[in-house]
Order: structure tokens, then C-alpha cells, then sequence
DNA sequence: TTCCGGTCCT
DNA sequence: AGGACCGGAA
């Protein structure tokens, strides 16, 4: 028994119809970005953290240099805490920084000396349970790094959804509805739903951006109780 | 000058 | 529930 009664979010009759529209844009209009071409789940992990707060055109000048000093967890995890906060400098949001080191020691600390490498979890539920891990991150790690089917709610997605599914209605929605309704929607194959998060969450940031929405360019206006009626 | 954002802490 | 953390953009 849940303790608490979030209200069911069931599959919307459209949901078929969003997903088509949706990756058949996304096919087209995606941005090449360095994170999309790696399942690495220490260089996913490493993206995300430096997304959590800080735009894309930022996060792509900072990345590769972070990852050229340190490659992989093991690196991350024996590197002193100065050497982590100078390749992190001018990103902002420090806390993130110690807490990707100390996820890294952690993790890295974990396994028997000498035997197998350092590995993240693939369990959303694990992996909130390490420093600087939200909902939002663990999502977006077990499904871009291990392309488990499972939602990743950011304000993109939320925003996108709300707009979608709730129109009007969808102002005071709570948190854990959003993530039933994207849990609805997320395909069950994995790489379908690593497609579909990544879509979702493009869509959010280049067309249903939180001012001026490009409804006029937007390729699930059809089926959005928002856009539909709008005007280009 | 105001607004924006995941996670953590209060 | 509400603010702190930062830096960029509106």
C-alpha cells in the first residue's frame, strides 16, 4: 500500500500518437551533443551532474576538459579534492563537484582490492542514494548510461507534460502525478525509452521552452491541449 | 535587475 | 514547504 494517494496517472489516448510524433522529430532536429554518443555510465553521470544547473553551450566547453583529467571513476575517486574543484571552476554550484568526488570515493571504495572495477548502480533506487543524485538524476543515469525503461522528470520534461496532457488544468499538478504520466509513457524497450527521454527533454529546451514556446514549429502541437488552440 | 534550476538542508 | 547554492540570459 502506497502511503500516500497520488492521483493515478493512466496512459493517455493520445500517448501513441505523442511518441510517434515526438522521435520522428527528434530523428531529425536532435543536437549532437558529446553525452549522446557515450553510454559510459560515468560519463553520463558527469553530464548530468553538470546539467543539473548549467546550460547546455556551458556544460559542452567544460566536459571533455573534466574528462580528460579524470577519464573514468577510479581517477575521479584518488584525485586530491583542489585538482576536482579547479576543472570544475567557473561551472558554479560547488556542492556538486564535492559531492561527484565523494560518489566517486564511495563507489570506487566499494569493491574487493584488486577485483572487479568500480560500477555505478543501475537501479534508479540505488543510485539516489549517492551524493548529488536526485530523482531526476538517477532517472537520466538508468536510462541514458543502462537504457533501463524509466522516466526522467527535469523541469523540461514537466513543463512539456503539463502543456501536453493537463493544459489549463495542469497548473497545481503535484510532482508525483508528472512522474506517473511519464512513467505511463515511457516506452518499455530500453532503447526506445533512451530515445524517447532524450526527445522529450530537447523538445523542452528548443521549441516548449518555459518563455515564448515555438508552438508554430512544434511537431506534437496536434495532440497538445495547449498549442492546439494557440495561434502561431 | 529579475528569473531560472536539481539537490540538500532546515 | 521554502531557501541556499551560482552564473548566464532575458
Amino acid at each position: 500500500m502506497p502511503r500516500k494517494s497520488i492521483p493515478q496517472a493512466r496512459k493517455p489516448r493520445s500517448a501513441q500518437r505523442f511518441r510517434r510524433l515526438l522521435l520522428a522529430w527528434y530523428a531529425r532536429a536532435a543536437r549532437d551533443l558529446p553525452w549522446r554518443r557515450t553510454r559510459d555510465p560515468y560519463r553520463v553521470l558527469v553530464s548530468e551532474v553538470m546539467l543539473q544547473q548549467t546550460q547546455v553551450s556551458r556544460v559542452a566547453e567544460y566536459y571533455p576538459r573534466f574528462l580528460e583529467k579524470f577519464p573514468d571513476l577510479r581517477s575521479l575517486a584518488s584525485a586530491p579534492a583542489r585538482a576536482v574543484r579547479e576543472a570544475w571552476d567557473g561551472l558554479g554550484y560547488y556542492a556538486r563537484a564535492r559531492s561527484l568526488h565523494a560518489l566517486a570515493r564511495s563507489v570506487a571504495g566499494r569493491g574487493e582490492a584488486g577485483r572487479g572495477v568500480a560500477k555505478l548502480p543501475e537501479d534508479p533506487q540505488e543510485l539516489v542514494k549517492l551524493p548529488g543524485i536526485g530523482p531526476y538524476t538517477a532517472g537520466a543515469v538508468a536510462s541514458f548510461a543502462y537504457e533501463k525503461p524509466v522516466p526522467a522528470v527535469d523541469t523540461n520534461v514537466r513543463r512539456v507534460l503539463r502543456r501536453v496532457f493537463l493544459g489549463d488544468a495542469g497548473r497545481g499538478t503535484g510532482d508525483g502525478y508528472i512522474w506517473e504520466l511519464a512513467r505511463a509513457l515511457v516506452p518499455k524497450d530500453g532503447k526506445r525509452a533512451w530515445r524517447f527521454n532524450q526527445a522529450i527533454m530537447e523538445l523542452g529546451a528548443l521549441i516548449c521552452r518555459a518563455r515564448r514556446p515555438q508552438c508554430s514549429q512544434c511537431p506534437v502541437r496536434p495532440v497538445c491541449r495547449t498549442g492546439k488552440r494557440l495561434d502561431a
